[in-house]
DNA sequence: GGGCTTGATGCAACATTGTAGCATTAGGCT
DNA sequence: AGCCTAATGCTACAATGTTGCATCAAGCCC
């Protein structure tokens, strides 16, 4: 599966009330009335330090590595759990699977892009999703997901290699 | 499954080179060297007078209740083909199924806006997705989907009624 | 620390969406 | 009308996610 690396380095972020970085998982995780267990602990602190949003695939397999025993299903109930909670936030890169990233601040909205070459999905922590301007009326708007596609910079340096 | 109505009438669009208005959907299949098979012509003919992204499943029904057999597998390479040649686009509304609706222009690109209520996608003509400013160098950026998530027209006059 | 309660887990079974292989059919051409 | 092969129909499979239910253990009280 896909690596867990990301091909551009995340610029520094500000710590938010929402997030403090002296929260630990552990402690937003009791915060909001849930049980602290191996697994919602491990994918919080996993997505908490994570650059990059995450497949459910990827988070399993690090989990694997990691030596934490997991169910299939308790990942995916995690995962709900922790969207539902405001802890993460779910992203459609365009493919089946979902990705998971943690929120610091809840009020920031980022927008994604996907590289259809190897299928990484990268924050462009600087571009914010287009607000809903001209929309037809009644029409209520929630949040705006915007997903670039396109090739990254790990792949176009690929293809440069390759063809010299 | 999902009805065929949308919630709102399109607004008028200007016929292009690429596909005059006069074009049929018999005539775009066998100009791209394809044979016009029941599928492919219903569907295209569904997808070019369509004012709203259709999903397999919602083409499945229309089509069988038109009398006009046909298999899954058949619907899934007749869409992916017309994408292939352009006849038909590809939206990810943020579930785990595709939507497709016909290419009029195959230069205009627009935005969608998702019903997280009846799961309805609607087309943006009016709204461009943003283009890829502030992109980290290296990135090449295809091309931009913009989906808005929230409560579409019709649901909400739903909920009024429902609650005077 | 020991027991209780119930939220969370683990497992099996199922649903949805999409693909791959391959024999058969039928579209378009002569 | 006959031929060639693109396209179909069918079966089997893969990937992603969900549901039901018995069991386990996190947090709480003592
Ligand atoms: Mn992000
Ligand atoms: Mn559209
Ligand atoms: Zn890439
Ligand atoms: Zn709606």
């Amino acid at each position: 599966m896909a690596s867990l690396q990301t091909p551009y380095p995340a610029p520094a972020r500000v710590p938010d009330d929402d997030a403090p970085r002296h929260t630990s998982a552990r402690e937003r995780i009791a915060a909001r009335g849930g049980r602290v267990t191996r697994t919602r602990l491990a994918v919080l602190e996993m997505l908490q330090h994570g650059t990059h949003p995450l497949s459910h695939d990827e988070i399993a397999e690090a989990l694997a590595s990691a030596g934490i025993a997991h169910d299939r299903v308790t990942l995916y109930r995690a995962l709900d759990w922790l969207v539902e909670q405001g802890l993460a936030r779910r992203i459609a890169g365009g493919e089946r699977a979902w990705r998971f990233e943690g929120v610091r601040d809840a009020g920031h909205r980022h927008a994604h892009f996907h590289c259809d070459r190897c299928g990484q999905v990268v924050c462009l922590e600087g571009l914010q999703p287009a607000p809903a301007t001209a929309l037809p009326s009644g029409f209520q708007v929630e949040r705006a997901d915007l997903v670039l596609h396109g090739q990254c910079a790990a792949c176009g340096r690929r293809d440069e290699e390759l063809r010299p």
